[in-house]
DNA sequence: GTCTATAGGTTGATAGAC
DNA sequence: GTCTATCAACCTATAGAC
């Protein structure tokens, strides 16, 4: 984003830092919050146990640093518009696949951050600073599909941003079922992507071309 | 559901095992699990910490109990059909608000056991067990959309549980925004559950009606 | 920047009397 | 069934040397 300045003076970075925060986001999504200690995540990322303090005041400011780099793809969201060519089946799954990965990737740290009120407020307000939140993958999904409107080729009369959000929904809760039901989700399996984005796409079409 | 026994033996319960369940649902739902400890828990319930220790053989039972009474309104989804009497979109909107409702006290908890891979697995088997999950909500609002598809009111060639799957994803996302997000979620509010609802009505409408 | 060593505080769980 | 008292384990965070 920001261009790295041409030289760097003194000693470069050891890379401990990165190393602290990598180990913790692992840790993190292997065991949860919960069982997380500042002994393991030294131990993991090769360092001791001072250093993990040294980098991040506490272990507050680390669990800051890790929901950040977690939730930092969903910048990215809304940030660049979509590609509206091609299928529309086929753009509509473009988005919502690598939203659902995102969410997969994202998910652990979301929830795990609601074991505790101060972790959860730490949260909800670096969400609402940075404009975080469902609301992106709505907004982004609902210009297209309000673009597609406008063109005829979607039913006039619904609100694009409504179906737009059933979409982001749907994401969402594959991801969550199997966060939450773990593999045992595959017993039970809900109505697959390509399935639901076709659903989605037979009902948007106007009159006319059913 | 299952008629009491006429007359029971022995002393009667001092309803100490009632209010140490109801006690830790509250500070799981204040707190979240990480801070929770058996001395608040003791101490809310107006009881000793020895006396949460009998009635449940550890901290991980306890929890056990909580996350099944948590989510023991679920096996009512499903269970009971649909009344399909009455509008469409009134229908869809007497099964969505209570499904939200139910989300925005079981999501907490269900979160909560996140944050711990050991508790994760235990709700994970538990709701295997009982055949819990959102597939529960799918199927119900499924059957209800295929009768009406059967009956020449849904669009013909479109899949009905895909359909329920959006609805009940809806109703989740707007649960774990609230969640997840907290007041905040109301500077970005996702669309209206009326309006969603509403949307999706006018999308199923076959053609002759438009 | 990184280490070792340790202080200081909290917590889950048990023992044994009532 | 409920209590008081207590322990052993563990974990965060700091001090101070290199």
């Amino acid at each position: 984003m920001a261009g790295d300045p041409p030289k760097r003076r003194g000693r470069p970075p050891a890379g401990g830092r990165e190393a602290i925060l990598a180990a913790t986001l692992e840790l993190v999504r292997e065991r949860g919050v919960a069982r997380l200690t500042t002994r393991d995540v030294a131990d993991r990322a090769g360092v001791s146990e001072a250093s993990v303090y040294y980098h991040y005041r506490d272990k507050a400011g680390l669990l800051s640093a890790v929901f950040e780099s977690g939730l930092e793809p969903l910048r990215a969201v809304g940030d660049r518009g979509l590609s509206a060519d091609g299928e529309r089946a086929e753009v509509l799954t473009t988005l919502a696949r690598p939203l659902e990965q995102f969410l997969d990737q994202a998910l652990p740290v979301l929830m795990a951050a609601q074991s505790d009120a101060q972790l959860r407020e730490q949260l909800a307000g670096y969400m609402a600073e940075n404009d975080l939140g469902p609301h992106r993958g709505v907004r982004a999904l609902g210009a297209y599909l309000a673009a597609e409107q406008k063109a005829g080729r979607v039913l006039a009369d619904i609100d694009p941003e409504a179906v737009a959000f059933l979409l982001v929904a749907a994401c969402f809760l594959r991801a969550a079922q199997r966060q939450i039901m773990g593999t045992v989700a595959e017993r039970e399996p809900l109505p697959s992507l390509e399935r639901t984005v076709q659903t989605l796409d037979r009902l948007l079409r106007p009159a006319p071309e059913r």
